[in-house]
RNA sequence: GGCGACGUGGCCGAGUGGUUAGGCAGCGGCCUGCAAAGCCGCGUACACCAGUUCGAUUCUGGUCGUCGCCUCCA
């Protein structure tokens, strides 16, 4: 089995990595603010890939980044009243703690712009030499006009882009296409690294072809963000790592959609944002995770209510086929025919996954599966045996997707299943009032009551 | 204006030159005291206009529309 994706720069879909471990880097948050939804998304694709391949004993190495200096940060800080370096770590602390949330687990290495200094400053050094930067008033800008394929990336053209006019003319940059490597320190600034052209911080590009590198070497397989990132970040990236070493730096561009929040993209700037805390909360980390797998990831996507509910109802079909599977009882006439789909329908999924991170269509194998499942059980041809193997096929998969917690069953608690008993008693004596009375009461506590033919099942709402 | 992505049934979303993706919602039925869950049945969609073809949703050209980037942005 082959790892195919679309890279941006070729516009291909084809086979990623070679021998060795998958290396992925993927650019994180600015931690200016909490993030959200949006900010999730590559995220959730670069983990997913990770537990794709982990699952199946491929080696993988996934760096996220953080970055902890930036002008957005010094300014939140100040607003805060608090000194940038403490601002920039409760942030940290505070996407950790969010993306925690997901369940996906961490990436491999999560380096800090702040820890990452050396490496970067030598990388600066290295364009400095080589002809691709130089120093102006202690800044540092990267000649654009050195690197020929610049562009080439976002397709963009550096001829196109200068008549726009709409370049930020810096005072010694040499061309209003060049960009920061290193920003001389500004005096209300209370973060700076000493460097050998005085004291300052990194700009914002360098810093992801510092880290990439530092932790993946010069060559990397996969660099994943948001595709609003393409320009001009990533295609300085790009200009940046290749001018250093003068080799590709990465087989696959991998650019996620972004989200529509209102028919227009969520961001900040914009301002129409769902915090990923706040969207935890309400929705919960099985939802937001099945509604970034629904969609492809390279779509665009809507997050609004309507798009969230229909997450959640797909998940409640899986969950109900879990829990149905738990109880299979039949006579094992079904057996064989029901562990063989599940088998194709796991090779499916896995296929599915090797094919761009096609999570839309290794959604519906399971969901497949799960029809098949509960059709078997309901004509009492699935056994005890078969139906624990099919659940747990079920369950490998969609552990991948973040979301074996479909499989977890909370048991009703003692007076709930008190009441639910007393129902059973009341049924029996057609007391139907106080039958369904005491099912609202066990739905106030969270639980479903379900006629069994053996009495009842507690189902928890949600 | 430049560049790019995309337009599939009520919604989400695969896919293919001629044969049912799937899910959710909806309707009818089975089951149930009523439900819930599950099962059975029901919708012939592919932006528009031309062209190629025996045949196009799938190929070609054009039109319209949506979104993104071109500026901090996942």
């Amino acid at each position: 089995m082959t790892l195919k994706l679309h890279d941006t720069l070729s516009s291909c879909t084809g086979a990623a990595g070679g021998d060795g471990p998958l290396r992925v880097y993927s650019c994180g948050p600015t931690v200016y603010d909490r993030i959200h939804v949006g900010n999730a998304r590559p995220f959730v694709v670069a983990m997913t890939l990770r537990r794709h391949l982990i699952r199946q004993g491929r080696p993988v190495k996934v760096v996220i980044n953080v970055t902890d200096v930036n002008d957005k940060i010094y300014a939140a800080a100040r607003a805060a009243g608090i000194p940038s370096p403490d601002f920039a770590a409760e942030m940290t602390g505070a996407y950790i703690a969010d993306t925690d949330r997901l369940g996906l687990g961490r990436p491999d290495v999560e380096p800090r712009v702040t820890g990452t200094m050396p490496a970067i400053i030598a990388l600066i050094e290295t364009l400095v030499e080589s002809g691709h930067a130089y120093a102006a008033d202690g800044d540092v800008y990267y000649a654009v006009a050195s690197f020929p394929t610049y562009g080439a990336l976002s397709r963009q053209r550096p001829d196109q882009l200068l008549e726009e006019g709409r370049v930020e003319v810096g005072d010694g940059k040499r061309s209003p296409l060049d960009f920061a490597l290193w920003k001389a320190r500004k005096p209300d600034e209370d973060a700076w690294w000493d460097s050998p052209w005085g004291p300052g911080r990194p700009g914002w590009h360098i810093e992801c072809s510092a880290m990439a590198m530092a932790h993946l070497g010069e060559r990397i397989d996969v660099h994943g963000g948001g595709l609003d990132l393409l320009f001009p970040h990533h295609e300085n990236e790009r200009a940046q790592s290749e001018g250093a070493t003068g080799e590709p730096f990465v087989s696959s561009w991998l650019h996620n959609g972004m989200l529509r929040f209102s028919g227009e993209k969520m961001s900040k700037s914009v301002g129409n944002v769902a915090r990923l805390a706040d969207a935890l909360d309400e929705w919960g980390a099985e939802t937001l995770l099945l509604l970034f797998a629904r969609a492809h990831y390279r779509s665009p996507m809507d997050y609004n209510d309507d798009t969230l509910a229909q997450a959640r109802a797909a998940g409640d079909g899986l969950r109900e086929a879990l829990r149905a599977l738990a109880t299979a009882a039949g006579d094992g006439s079904g057996d064989a025919e029901l562990t063989d789909e599940a088998r194709r329908r796991a090779a499916a999924f896995d296929a599915a996954l090797d094919n761009d991170l096609a999570t839309p269509q290794a959604l519906a194998e399971l969901h497949q599966l799960a029809g098949a499942g509960n059709r078997a059980l309901a004509a009492g041809a699935v056994s005890a045996r078969a139906g624990d193997v099919v659940r747990a096929s079920l369950l490998d998969r969609l552990e991948v997707l973040g979301l074996a917690g479909f499989g977890h069953s909370t048991a009703a608690p003692e007076d709930v299943r008190l009441l639910a008993q007393q129902r059973l008693e009341a049924r029996a004596a057609r007391d139907f009032a106080r039958a369904d009375m005491l099912r609202d009461e066990i739905a106030a506590r969270g639980f479903a009551v379900r006629d069994a033919p053996d009495g009842f099942e507690l189902v928890p709402t949600r």
